[in-house]
DNA sequence: GCAAGAACTGAACAACTATTCACGCCCGAT
DNA sequence: ATCGGGCGTGAATAGTTGTTCAGTTCTTGC
């Protein structure tokens, strides 16, 4: 044996690794799903199309990685945001909110990682996002119904039903398309936020406070690209 | 000019035709839309390959007259459940039940038309089809803020946002799987629309009302194949 | 029956990309 | 400096399906 990997080898490798990845999620953020193949997001990398596939098994790997990643940074966003609020329903309007802002400022992303058609099969990594993030909203909607601000209720299954619509009304196909325009942005986020807590049962008048008392910082993060 | 379409085989021209169209939808409601593929729909359909390209100029033209013809049915579906409600908060509740039923009853095929991954590009008909439910509902949720039933609010949002969380509850990845059993199944359309009728400011007890009311018919019907 | 033309057939074709792999280069150890 | 082996390359490969089209069968009008 007269090769070991050196510190600085380890270290170029993995850099390698996360330039591929980031390559293709530059490509998913500007081009969605389909703008992810192999040899444009090689070339975006600065490495052949062969050396993706020294880092990576396969595409759906490569996929299900992106998926992975930007899920995580969604989910610890929300916690953030959710944990940082006073009271459970607090709470639960703020992990709304992040995910309305997060889905809205990156919407090709979004679209993306959720639903977009892809030629490989990244339903498990796709199942396992979906479930993290349904997870703690589920969790954020429970802390609410043990303190007494929400009824009963499957909390599964209304995360579930908050989070398709929210993606449904910001990214999906009839989404509002002009939401360029900061203000009409923070309406949007206002507006479905408002009927996401409104169906898991907050009082309209309550909801229209956490509402409001959400969206400013949020928004403003939006717009710095957070 | 030694030959002209008799009317015996215009009609056989057109049952020919029918005979494509619903050996694609048989195969979109059993396989999904990976199923609908030329080869097995002609085999299905008793034609070869070729053939149906006498009747649509590409798969894409097929699958969106698929889209179209599922998309009608529906509409037609809500119409006549809407219209037989006493007034604008039961035509609401009855159309979104009937939403909740359709896609219940036919999961594949629901999941096809709305968001399954197609390997040719049917977003034209897919987005007309959303548009055609989504502008029913809206119309709906605007004659019940009409009545003063409801609070003011963007009503084309919110429909949308609706469709998102039935779509997402009741068909997509997160769906609870043991909706064969007719007593989950209720319970599972009552518990959605529930949740949607709040979301757009029905109070909670007068929607409990709704919910009850609107889910015995129907979910009968389903059980028929309706 | 027969000619003309339409409809049907299905094997061959085309296009698109993920994936492979034989080769050359660079890095680490001596 | 140089040897050995992993790392990087990118042109060639492969597999999948939609689509075409020359030949065959069927239908019509005389």
């Amino acid at each position: 044996m007269v090769y070991r990997r050196t510190h600085q080898v380890v270290k170029r490798l993995a850099a390698r690794r996360s330039a591929i990845l980031a390559a293709a999620r530059e490509a998913a953020a500007e081009g969605g799903m389909v703008a992810v193949q192999i040899a444009p997001v090689a070339v975006r990398a600065n490495v052949a199309a062969g050396t993706v596939y020294r880092y990576f098994p396969s595409k759906a790997d490569l996929i299900s990685e992106l998926i992975g990643e930007v899920s995580r940074d969604e989910l610890a966003a929300i916690r953030r945001a959710a944990d940082a609020a006073p009271g459970p329903s607090s709470a639960l309007a703020a992990a709304v909110t992040t995910v309305a802002v997060h889905t809205l400022s990156q919407r090709k992303l979004a679209w993306g990682i959720l639903a977009e058609p892809v030629d490989v099969d990244v339903s498990a990594s796709r199942l396992a996002s979906r479930r993290e993030i349904a997870g703690e909203i589920a969790s954020r909607i429970d802390a609410a119904v043990r303190a007494g601000h929400l009824p009963a209720q499957d909390t599964a299954l209304a995360a579930t039903a908050l989070l398709g619509a929210l993606h449904e009304a910001l990214v999906g196909p009839l989404a509002p398309d002009n939401l360029e325009d900061p203000a009409k942005l923070r309406d949007a986020v206002q507006t479905v936020t408002l009927l996401a807590l409104r169906a898991v049962g907050v009082m309209d008048a309550r909801a229209r406070g956490l509402v409001v008392q959400q969206t400013v910082l949020p928004a403003a993060k939006a717009l710095v690209g957070a």
